[in-house]
DNA sequence: CGACGTGCGAACGATTCCGTACATATGTCG
DNA sequence: CGACATATGTACGGAATCGTTCGCACGTCG
């Protein structure tokens, strides 16, 4: 079951899998920090100066391209760590990330991040597996971006969302989910009331409520199953 | 002008711009290879067990559904090397990746690659360098896939294609090419057609020249220019 | 209570793309 | 040359989505 992660002891899981004198040494270097809903941690361009861990809440990286329209590319809970690339190699964004829900993370200088990670195998290991997993879920995305229907994509993105969020309730208006989803609201609006018909969901005024995941999954395409276990 | 790399000298860009103490100890662990075209480095959840990088031809990496349709998800010429994630951690593929135009390569099996590059930085970060631009990239094709029409995407992809080959002709039908593009042979053709009449392009039976390249810049969508030079 | 802003429902034509079917052209090989 | 497989041209109905417009419902706040 993909709901896994909702039952796991709280805080982030990569920092969690470490052993305690990799962890530790890894905490000495972290900032804990608190983030608000709609918080910009990057924009396009801005040089990666930070790694944050997430420990509660989650973000989404968008693209946004020249005519103003956004697309999510990759959703960063507590199963990883925003600004990951930069965990290797100094480097700048290619997109915006932005906090979806409201939390707290473990921010970490890059540079002193790669330090540490030269000398801890287990440090670096445990954050290249979360980039490699991310890197699949990119691939992933790009073949389901051009492949699959609104209405699977936009189950896929409620899934992922619940994930990674306490409780069953999400804050979203679908003017906002089309533009996670790169579509129009009336179409998002459409596969809102496929999704309600059917049971799996009820909304109001900026507020999904998930009843019946298993109807979820059943609307949403291959790809959330094989967007790699958030674990 | 992306047009660049065709002008400079052959051979991997990433192994020429090391330092000559670190390129003579990566060659040392390097063996030549030649692949075919439609040759096939890995299929999806193989582990990865070299890096190679390119010399000459190209390939992509290809993302294969369950009901078998493919999309590419990246090209990778003697700009980069196939394989970027391995050179940080082991790890298994997602993707098929195949070549498109035959040519050769440097294999470095991924193991030693990672020993290597923990001793040399100036290796590290080459190749770190080139695995942030591939994440760019990913991320930009999520959008792209997502917002821009068939003919953009067509127009984008024969100007990468063409980035990365001697001459202006490369051997694709339309059937392929829609296998590449995640969309159906008759709305290639008709994006072909637009091309051919535009006198970007001239084609026939599975050979496309390109006539016109400021025409299929113009056609194409931003995404090609923000695909990050392959230099 | 009433005005207003926000979010949703619904309808519309236009566009893009799908999926399929069939015809035509071209290169290869016996 | 003739048969055949391959590649392309074309047509068409239908589905999905776009882009826009209008109206309604709900919450907030003066």
């Amino acid at each position: 079951m993909r709901e896994l992660m909702r039952s796991l002891p709280p805080g982030n899981r990569l920092i969690h899998s470490l052993e305690p004198d990799d962890r530790d040494a890894l905490l000495a270097i972290a900032t804990p920090v608190e983030f608000a809903l709609g918080g910009v941690f990057h924009e396009p361009d801005d040089v990666i100066e930070h790694l944050h861990f997430i420990d509660s809440g989650f973000c989404s990286s968008v693209a946004v391209l020249e005519d103003g329209r956004t697309v999510e590319t990759v959703m960063i809970g507590r199963e990883g760590v925003l600004g990951v690339v930069a965990s290797v190699v100094p480097h700048h964004a290619h997109t915006r990330s932005v906090a979806q829900v409201a939390g707290t993370a473990r921010r970490v200088d890059a540079s002193r991040f790669r330090t540490l990670s030269a000398q801890r195998p287990g440090v670096r290991d445990a954050v290249g597996d979360y980039m490699a997993r991310l890197q699949g879920e990119l691939e992933q995305s790009t073949a389901c971006n051009a492949l699959h229907h609104a209405g699977q994509r936009f189950a896929k993105w409620l899934l992922r969302c619940h994930d990674r969020v306490e409780g069953d309730t999400l804050n979203l208006t679908q003017e906002y989910l089309a533009s996670m989803l790169g579509s129009q609201r009336t179409t998002v609006n459409e596969a809102a009331q496929g999704l309600q018909k059917a049971g799996a969901i009820a909304y109001s005024r900026g507020r999904i409520t998930v009843l019946d995941r298993a109807a979820l999954e059943r609307a949403a395409c291959e790809c959330y199953r094989r967007g790699g276990d958030p674990l």
